[in-house]
RNA sequence: GCUACUGUGGCUUAAUGGUAAAGCACGCCACUCGUAAUGGCGGGAGUGUGGGUUCGAUUCCCACCAGUAGCUCCA
């Protein structure tokens, strides 16, 4: 048998391939629980997943069976046959079939569409293709999970069942893909969060986070950090307030578009919401006064809490929460001023995301369907966003209808260790706040007019921030956020006296250090230190003291022998300073 | 919120229709030790919560709560 050698790194053999071992991981289900219908089966980034509805409920355990049938289908190696219907016959073949939901699905495509098959042995799907030649063609496959999943993914229609499944080339990409996934579940947020001592989560608050005093030392950085940054880049900073009436909130059209997500309250006889976004109180910090053309562009930011009540099951460690700090900004602006602007932010975006090393993907969002504001707002809005990404020449992807009720915005979205994306900066640029608010400025020819804002975040909350650098680094955060920079060892506890006065000339020098001078085996004292991630760890013992030296070993680097204590923290000073990762 | 699954000391896990076991962690004692776990002893849970079935439930059933995966939604 003649071997082709598949060209893995094209997306659209990956596709083909997948796409295949889709078609055959439902002919296997069809064979086994004739009762199941069919819904759509495609390729995703790391695999495939068919819908069903089935009376059977997949578990797990039913895996095995079908990959055993799964392998019958491939040692047939049927053929995979393209064939087209005319939309009548199509319909008709998928109904005498008993599968409504591919008859819906044509029903569906356009006038003008071909209709196409697939069909390996008995089996038969409707499908565009292409597809690998035959069955034979797919070699190593797993099914991994079941979930549900809507139909056509509308939460107002039935609920199906998912199978997700992944497809390689070899069994060997298919066992190191899985090695893979293994490997990135131990560095998830949530299991380091708690290993580390970082934040918590209770019964008591779902989806209020606490956060604990080492993960406070990296909050409090990411904070020390996001105000230089903005000091250098025109910005001053506000606080507003958690709770403002409820007549604030009808003026924004919260209540009309975001009440669902709010919680309220009541002081004395009056009705108080507490804030699901920052803006609003914003608007009112512009508003105290009168302003001029020449204020502008005023960038006014704020590090500010926010309440949302999202829905239970979408809840996700840090990365999904009902309380959360947003690094908040309102720019305030002219119009000849938006393209700079937003490309400003952009490229602020980029460089905070380039120096933690995270690659990111941007999206813009356009007009969703409970929205605010005329179509030409709308344009003019999505035209500026869409100007300035393309000037800058930073790829993007069109995310229909996913805006904010006030306004489309790009968004940049960073991925967690299993791959799974999560939007963390965004620019929204809004013509509904400024008018709903009547926000002026007075213009050169002395009248008033109307500003432009952009609402904007970078790290996008706090929070989700912290979740992903976690996993990014996998719990070995850059030293100048690290909670633990240096821990210093002794030998013995008779040592003590040298280690404390290591530690104070570290802490004189602005690291956070700290000793360990139980009387404790040394290897002890180095594996809790290595399991905690503390970022240097220094060796104190009988030769340390007598040279005024410290045997070092980096988190990162692993061992870097002995130097003198002065060097030593002269390289941390530096690294802090650098801010590497 | 929806579908499925899960819920045992602080953590990770075991077990059973007959009254909860182990390791880690914690406390005490001994050991004074050189790059991933020294040894001994000790305290600590009635098994998410509330009901039900049963002579007896942690185990079976129901509801609720929380979590996990995915969907929907979203920073």
């Amino acid at each position: 048998m003649a071997k082709e050698k598949l060209n893995w790194e094209d997306e659209q053999v990956r596709h083909d391939y997948r796409h295949t071992a889709s078609h055959i991981m439902a002919q296997a289900i069809k064979r086994l629980w004739p009762d199941t219908k069919l819904a759509i089966g495609p390729a995703i980034d790391n695999g495939f997943y068919y819908d069903l509805d089935s009376e059977h409920k997949f578990v797990e355990e039913d895996f095995l069976k079908i990959q055993k049938e799964m392998k019958k289908i491939v040692q047939a190696n049927y053929p995979m046959e393209r064939f087209e219907l005319p939309r009548e016959e199509a319909i008709k073949f998928m109904e005498e079939k008993e599968e409504p939901y591919k008859v819906e699905l044509i029903q569906d495509l356009p006038e003008d569409a071909v209709i196409s098959f697939y069909r390996q042995g008995e089996f038969v799907d409707l499908c565009a293709g292409p597809h690998m030649e035959s069955t034979g063609k797919v070699k190593a496959f797993k099914l991994m999970s079941v979930a549900g999943a809507y139909w056509r993914g509308d939460s107002d229609r039935q609920m199906l069942q998912r199978i997700y499944a992944t497809a390689f080339p070899t069994q060997e990409e298919l066992d190191a893909y899985i090695q893979r996934m293994e490997e990135a579940k131990k560095r998830d947020h949530r299991k380091l969060g708690k290993e580390m001592d970082l934040f918590m989560l209770t019964d008591e608050g779902p989806g209020f986070p606490f956060f604990l005093p080492k993960g406070m030392i990296i909050r409090n950085e990411l904070e020390k950090f996001w105000r230089e940054e903005h000091v250098k880049r025109g910005y001053e900073e506000i606080k507003t307030p958690l709770i403002l009436n409820e007549q604030l909130w009808r003026t924004s059209g919260h209540w009309d578009h975001y009440k669902d997500n709010m919680y309220f309250t009541k002081i004395d006889d009056g009705d108080y919401a507490i804030k699901p976004m920052n803006c609003p109180g914003s608007m009112l910090v512009y508003k105290r006064k009168m302003w001029s053309y020449r204020d502008f562009p005023m960038r006014c930011g704020e590090l500010g809490q926010v309440h949302r009540h999202e829905l239970s099951g979408a809840l996700h460690g840090l990365m999904r929460v009902r309380t959360f700090t947003q690094d908040d900004a309102h720019i305030f602006m002219l119009p000849e001023q938006v393209n700079d602007e937003i490309k400003a932010v952009a490229q602020f975006c980029d460089d905070v995301y380039k120096m933690f090393g995270f690659e990111y993907h941007v999206e813009l969002s356009t007009r969703p369907e409970d929205s605010m504001g005329t179509d030409e707002e709308w344009e003019m809005a999505e035209n500026a966003l869409r100007n300035a990404i393309s000037e800058m020449g930073v790829p993007y992807v069109i995310n229909e209808g996913d805006g904010a009720f006030y306004g489309p915005k790009l968004d940049f979205h960073l991925e967690d260790s299993i791959g799974r994306t999560w939007q963390c900066g965004t620019i929204q640029l809004d013509m509904q706040m400024p008018q709903r608010f009547d926000l002026t400025y007075v213009g050169s020819d002395g009248e008033k007019h109307r500003p432009i804002m952009i609402h904007r975040v970078i790290f996008g909350s706090i929070e989700r921030f912290i979740g992903i650098l976690t996993e990014h680094c996998a719990g070995k955060f850059p030293l100048w956020l690290a909670p633990v920079q240096v821990k210093l060892l002794t030998v013995t506890p008779e040592f003590g006296d040298y280690a404390y006065e290591v530690a104070k000339k570290c802490e004189e020098a602005g690291l956070r250090v700290e000793v360990d001078n139980r009387n404790e085996k040394i290897g002890f004292k180095i594996r809790e230190a290595r399991n905690a991630r503390d970022s240097y760890i220094g060796v104190i013992g009988e030769r340390e003291v007598g040279d005024k030296t410290l045997t070092v070993r980096s988190s990162k680097e692993g061992e870097l022998g002995t130097m003198s204590v002065d060097d030593f923290v002269a390289k941390l000073v530096e690294e802090v300073k650098a801010k590497t990762m």
